[in-house]
DNA sequence: GAGTAGATATCGCCATAGCTGATAGTTTCT
DNA sequence: AGAAACTATCAGCTATGGCGATATCTACTC
């Protein structure tokens, strides 16, 4: 014989008359009918397939064998309670997770001020930033919330409920050591660029890919002599005097200590920052939420 | 916003989708057709107000607050089966409580056979026989599963959901010492026995109130000199010759050792033991099977 | 004891939640 | 690019469960 058990109302409804003591008073409390009430409790009984209550005239009493059921009940009661507090909390961002994913450029100079807000607002969330990706198909893209691609980058790939969008529009600048000739300039042209010893970024850099784009444009496909990891290395090597480097005009910011001068260069040269985040009916309250942080704006 | 709580059966329906990996073979777990869970999904994400789950084409892939959910929803699911195995336990009688009340005389002589036998092949039910009871009224009646009462105690004040009906018919015997007159005769009257010295049970001895009976019958009314309480008393104090004393033939069969001797009286005088318990649809398992032990024919 | 107040069970009706089958719209694999 | 596999949507229907009215019962009171 099978044994159906029976829906959390229908112990919510046991349970309220086993505290009130009476089909009616129960009624009163779920906000139903006397005889609704009545017919739910025939029910239970049914499936427990032996009498829980008694009338007594004056409300009810529980036999026995509903005094038994009665812990598992409010067990069961607790536990639902325990899942809309959940629901609840994440609803409010008192409970989540939000992985990041991203290059160290966008995870050391872009992003901080962002999650700092965040975090002060909503200290509950994890917050998982994952920096220095630099090959992202050695990845497997659904275990990211959001992540940013780098113009420049390929964008093929995405699952299907992601989207991409720009984020942020920045500058490159050409970037030279304190003294050279180029600070007589007020701008700087590419074709100027090409005579020069220049460093660039490792090769999956999206700044690397955006100025070689640019250069092939004037026709120019320049050779890669000297190559540095990342944008730290980039400002070092450039103040030692290895060479001309680019970099972004918001990393350049952070780093006002290096002994560095900058130029814009060509038209300017734009450089655009692409987030990539679940569509709208895939985004959890959290991811939601952070967007709104990323684009005070829209 | 009020958070309301989603059902088990969607819950069960989560966990299949979480567990099979996608929503067609959800619905073959669960015996509904696609679009059924399909749409109960939906409902659940609703109620959780972010998304569970993304379709991938071939199956689905829980979001992180999927994930999140997926212990809570364990947990509740636990609960559920053990409810289940609740029911299961009492209906095979794993489980239980039986609570019996009688006077010394039923508890003593009459019912131990039964119990024993139940017992034995019902180890898990917690049997609670309290005997020695002498005035009902003293006792909330519904404290118990099963109760006796004695011909001649009154059967007033029933709570309404008991029934009484007889359980065992008895003889009533005169008891004597060995070496008494009587013994020669092969059954006495009660006319015979009223000039005799007689030895009685307390007042609320469903014996004596029957003997007293019968007595006023042939328009005699005995004057109680001599009172006992309890069948050990009386069957010492008969063996003492302290008088005629009455007993049933159950006791008197278990007591084989006492210098007594015994005659049938009058028509002979028969006594009933009525059974008081639940009526049927107020029944539990655990009564009802007992019943049987107690009425093997019916 | 009879009457009455208070409480529960039953009945008929009705709304609607939820299931089915068919179909359209995706994504993945070959 | 085509086929296979899968999910979402839609229209229609069934039947569960709620409501109001009423019957029935118990307990209290005069």
């Amino acid at each position: 014989m099978a044994i159906s058990t029976p829906s959390l109302e229908l112990l919510e409804t046991f349970l309220a008359l086993a505290e009130s003591g009476s089909v009616s008073k129960a009624a009163q409390i779920l906000h139903r009918s006397q005889p609704a009430i009545s017919e739910r409790l025939q029910r239970l009984t049914e499936l427990a397939g032996e009498p829980l209550y008694y009338g007594m005239g004056r409300g009810v009493r529980l036999t026995a064998a509903g005094e038994a059921y009665l812990a598992p009940a409010r067990r069961l009661r607790d536990l639902k309670r325990e899942w809309s507090d959940m629901v609840q909390r994440r609803r409010q961002l008192q409970e989540g997770v939000l992985k990041i994913a991203a290059t160290n450029t966008v995870a050391n100079y872009f992003l901080p001020q962002y999650l700092v807000r965040f975090r002060q607002d909503y200290p509950e969330v994890e917050l998982q930033l994952r920096g220095g990706i630099t090959d992202w198909s050695q990845y497997s893209l659904l275990d990211w919330d959001l992540f940013f691609l780098e113009e420049g980058t390929p964008m093929t790939g995405l699952p299907p409920h992601y989207e991409a969008s720009p984020w942020l529009e920045d500058e490159i600048l050409a970037i030279f050591p304190r003294g050279h000739a180029f600070a007589e300039k007020p701008k700087l042209d590419l074709a100027d660029l090409a005579s020069e010893p220049l460093v660039w970024r490792e090769e999956q850099s999206g700044i690397r890919q955006r100025i070689l784009q640019e250069f092939r444009k004037i026709g120019i496909e320049p050779s890669i002599r000297i190559e540095v990891n990342g944008v730290e290395a980039m400002g070092t090597a450039v103040a030692a005097g290895l060479g001309i480097g680019f970099i972004t005009s918001t990393a350049l910011c952070h780093r006002p200590d290096w002994a560095i001068e900058s130029r814009r260069v060509g038209d300017p040269i734009h450089w655009t920052l692409y987030l990539v985040a679940p569509k709208i009916p895939y985004r959890s309250h959290t991811i939601a939420r952070f967007l709104e942080y990323l684009n005070p704006a829209k």
